[in-house]
RNA sequence: GCGGCCGUGGCGGAAUGGUAGACGCGCAAGACUAAGGAUCUUGUGGGAGUAAUCCUGUGGAGGUUCAAGUCCUCUCGGCCGCACCA
């Protein structure tokens, strides 16, 4: 048989090739169709894992294949930069996070480079670096103007040990994303950008990405929560107060028979005021879990505070409770309850002895005890809605309210504004100065942008930026008199959510990008056409992206109405798992099998039980180092066992003899090639030829 | 609870409504070898048969069709997302 493929030789010769011939570089070029193929780009945290190998083998396989097809193709690569591992490195270790972020980088860059990846280079940047962000800062002070960015006290999610905010979107569960630590509510002052306001475009948009999987536009509809209904008001018995209720079941009006408003609603103290077992109720409330559990357990209960309000149509009377399933950050806060209709508060009037009136009643009929009925039906019991369906009540009821001027139809969403204030150090500063006497005051330009401080210490808590007095303190350009710069950064997710414009001009100093350039790559009805990454950024990344895409556009920077045209969610590497015999997580490589077949340590040679096979992650210590593999199998044969072991949206069980199959079919086709002398006298014959 | 995705050999998984199981792993036999946990060749869904071949088979039950893994209805099982959202 003939020789085996040389790695090692023929991946160095073909990678010079590459970046003798500079094959991946390109430029505009209005003669070609162009194809923007963009991966999700890697933060630095040193080492390459799996899953960027699948990532980037999957956008690589995508940019050779429509290059061979003709079009123009870019495909570049930077490094999401800013971010707290690079500050825990410096508490650690007492490396500088700079520092430390592009000793990864190079590292990082290295071992992508020995993927044999069609990247043009000539593209990348880093987001940490001032040539990056200085655009960020420039772009907030042209939000702030726009309206877009604004500042308010508000009650934020609070990460205890990450010592920093969070947004709604980052909070799982009640606990924080990355550190799983139960969030605390606390009042600061915040940045915010109004993605509020571009609710409704940001919704209807997503019937337009029809290369986006239907699970990621069904998430963000959820995210972004539509609701179409009514808001009207109630007259509070015997006092001036009236109470505000958003529904979006206006035409069961009928058949309200209670009014139940958030505990933490400012009616509800006010109401309740003086009134025995109120605080009781209101720590009742509160000691009840945010989690999935606890809610799904939680039983409703009420505080009846003995008042009644008045049904605005028919006049009678109905009790006013407060209750702990009313959500003061939704709708009103406020609500009417219709136990035949709504099962919460089906089983609210259950346990209070409160009436329930239907007033849908479906062809059959039917008898409401301890199941509301939610489906479709002709009205009853309910005045000149009699005889209508449930969606002709709701447009008859909506119009009567508004011309008797009592209430309005409202379009509500479960999307909050976007806070951006982060109390880290290793992120984008935000561009404002505090003074005494003009408030806050945008950087001016020409002293844009504001840098980091390289001599920071951590050996405090928090924010090292509050401690650093010479960067902290300075003078306010609008009146001179000494002031102080905001000590806050941005979220990183400011950072990733513009990138894939700055790759289209990426060595721009004075826009963020070109905009016929982008304009070329990232024209108004197409974005980026193959964007690839993980399914958890959802509605995090993906929706902030879309976003800002927005917001850019409307501030003049581009052009672009949605920034990924395509988008492709790839499936998790997945490894068997193995603990050593008092249950700890071992490594893969310490587990061997012995003699008689049986699983042990390597080196104690102690029984090793073999569990399921997860995501690869460092707690469970199921990973593998692509480098290894790289370094074993050469980039063909672990591209190859990635592309052909499960399909690319699914998960992909990481195997040892899956990786050998590769490497053997890798030396089948090589033997093949060879035995025909298809290589004599012609090197290009063998080998990758990109261009 | 609501919404979505997926069920095919021992395993990962192929299959524009048209020969089910490509390719890989594993397994078996053989070759080479001092040796094989390297490499190569051949075979490999299940059942019957020396064999040609036949029967059967895509979670389960129905249906549409000349033809169903694929389309429709119901059902069972697994995975994921959201969630007291009025």
């Amino acid at each position: 048989m003939t020789e085996r493929y040389n790695i090692k030789e023929t991946e160095i010769k073909w990678r010079k090739a590459w970046a003798d011939a500079d094959a991946f570089s390109v430029t505009e070029n209005t003669d070609k169709p162009k194809y923007y193929v963009l991966e999700m780009f890697p933060y630095p945290s040193g080492r390459i894992h799996v899953g960027h190998v699948r990532n980037y083998t999957l956008g690589d396989v995508v940019a050779r294949y429509k290059t061979a097809q003709g079009f123009n193709v870019m495909h570049p690569m930077g490094w999401d930069a800013f971010g707290l591992p690079a500050e825990n490195a410096a508490i650690e270790r007492g490396a500088h996070p700079n520092k430390w972020t592009h000793e990864n980088i190079d590292a990082m860059k290295v071992q992508l480079k020995s993927m044999g990846l069609s990247i043009d280079w000539s593209r990348e940047f880093a987001t940490c670096d001032p040539e990056y962000y200085a655009h960020e800062q420039r772009m907030f002070i042209k939000f702030l103007e726009k309206g877009i960015a604004y500042r308010k006290e508000a009650i934020v999610n609070w990460d205890p040990v990450d010592n920093t905010v969070l947004a709604n979107e980052q909070v799982i569960d009640g606990c924080g994303w990355r550190t799983g630590a139960p969030v605390e509510r606390r009042k600061l002052n915040q940045w915010s950008l109004k993605i509020t306001d571009y609710a409704e475009e940001l919704l209807s948009c997503l019937d337009n990405l029809d290369r986006w999987p239907e699970k990621v536009r069904l998430m963000q509809s959820n995210w972004i929560g539509k609701s179409v209904g009514l808001q009207f008001k109630w007259n509070v018995v015997g006092r001036d107060g009236q109470i505000d209720v958003y529904t979006t079941r206006p035409d069961t009006l009928f058949g309200a028979s209670f009014i139940a408003l958030a505990p933490d609603h400012p009616m509800s103290a006010e109401l309740a005021k003086g009134k025995e077992g109120f605080d009781a109720f209101i720590k009742q409330c509160q000691a009840a879990g945010t989690s999935e559990a606890a809610i799904e357990k939680a039983e409703k209960i009420g505080f009846d505070t003995a008042l009644k309000a008045t049904h605005p149509i028919l006049g009678r009377e109905v009790p006013i409770y407060i209750a702990n399933f009313i959500l003061m950050d939704y709708g009103t806060g406020a609500v009417f309850g219709v136990p035949a209709h709504d099962q919460r508060d089906c089983d609210f009037a259950n346990k209070y002895g409160l009436p329930i009136l239907p007033v849908v009643l479906p062809e059959s009929g039917i008898e409401i005890t301890s199941e509301a009925y939610t489906g479709e039906g002709k009205l009853a019991n309910s005045q000149f809605l009699d005889g209508l369906s449930v969606e002709d009540a709701k447009a008859e009821i909506i119009k009567r309210c508004e011309e008797s001027d009592t209430g309005f139809g409202t379009t509500q969403y479960r999307l909050r504004d976007w806070g951006i204030s982060r109390q880290r150090y290793w992120g984008c500063p935000i561009p404002i100065i505090y003074c005494d006497d003009c408030g806050a005051v945008p950087v001016p330009d020409e002293q844009l942008p504001v840098t980091l401080p390289e001599d920071v210490t951590f050996d405090k808590p928090g924010n090292p930026l509050v401690h650093h007095a010479t960067w902290k303190n300075c003078d306010c350009p609008k009146c001179g008199k000494a002031a102080q710069r905001e000590t806050d950064t941005f979220d990183t997710f400011f950072e990733s959510s513009w990138y894939q414009f700055r790759y289209c001009d990426s060595q721009n100093e004075n826009l963020p990008t070109d905009k016929d350039k982008a304009a070329y790559w990232m024209p108004k009805d197409g974005g980026v056409d193959q964007y690839i990454g993980g399914v958890e950024h959802a509605v995090l990344h993906l929706l902030y992206a879309r976003f800002f895409t927005k917001a850019m556009r409307d501030c003049g920077f581009v052009v672009s109405d949605e920034p990924f045209s395509g988008l492709f969610t790839q499936g998790m590497v997945t490894h068997e798992t193995f603990k050593d015999e008092n249950g700890k997580w071992i490594f893969p490589t310490d587990a061997i099998k012995n003699e008689a077949g049986e699983w042990v340590h390597a080196e104690t040679g102690a029984p090793v039980t073999i569990g399921a096979s997860i995501k690869m992650s460092k707690s469970k210590k199921n990973v593998i180092d692509p480098e290894e593999i790289l370094e074993t199998y050469g980039a063909d044969a672990a591209r190859l066992f990635i592309l052909s072991d499960s399909p690319p949206e699914r998960d992909l069980e990481w195997t040892e003899s899956g990786i050998e199959g590769a490497w053997r079919f890798v030396n089948k086709a090589f033997g093949a090639i060879t035995s025909m002398n298809l290589h004599q006298g012609d090197e290009n014959a063998c080998g990758d030829n990109a261009k």
